[in-house]
DNA sequence: TAGATATTTAGATAATAATCTAACTATCTT
DNA sequence: AAGATAGTTAGATTATTATCTAAATATCTA
């Protein structure tokens, strides 16, 4: 398996994608991301885990919170690989 | 249902993402991108509407044949999407 | 028009994935 | 140490998706 595979796999999920939009404006705590949504916390946190085996986020324990960031890197490969897609240069018709 | 979730959800697959790196080079008739998988044509043909549907491919019937093309104007949202994401001109913490 | 080729559509099945409740772990506070 | 709070893990259920075979449609050619 790819990875990839993974980061779109954790992608093609719209509260994944919500998350991620979330803490771009600034990390959060597990706890402050699931108030933004109507699901139960175990799903949120199960989102969260595919998020972060994806390498799209990052956690760190501070006390009994969890906080959350987005992790850059990864999302840097992806645009690379769109790019990549919509250069024709090696296009041989059309 | 936002537009982007189709795309997206379009992307999760690999088989698919392969088709998209297949046309990339060259237009291709459906039984040309078939032959290119283990999978069977139904499938395939599966895997075309759903990237037809999200606007990544078009088709285009010529005699017996129906030819495949990449359509990169949605690419270009989604790398908006993705730069917009990693742009964190907007981030408060970290 | 009959037969061959290219592709899609229909319908069924099997594999994945999202979600829930209940129970567990970790940390803090008193 | 007990109780409260934050979060995750387990296990089950439901929904979605990928795949298959069989049948249908469209086009070409003899």
């Amino acid at each position: 398996m790819t990875p990839l595979n993974n980061t779109f796999k954790a992608l093609s999920d719209p509260s994944r994608r919500k998350i991620l939009q979330l803490l771009r404006t600034q990390d959060m705590t597990a706890g402050e991301i699931a108030n933004h949504f109507s699901i139960s916390k175990p799903s949120i946190s199960h989102h969260l885990s595919i998020l972060k085996q994806a390498d799209l986020v990052q956690d760190e324990r501070e006390g009994q919170n969890i906080i959350y960031s987005l992790n850059t890197s990864v999302l840097d490969d992806l645009i690379t690989w769109f790019l990549d897609l919509t250069d024709t240069s090696g296009k041989e018709n059309s």
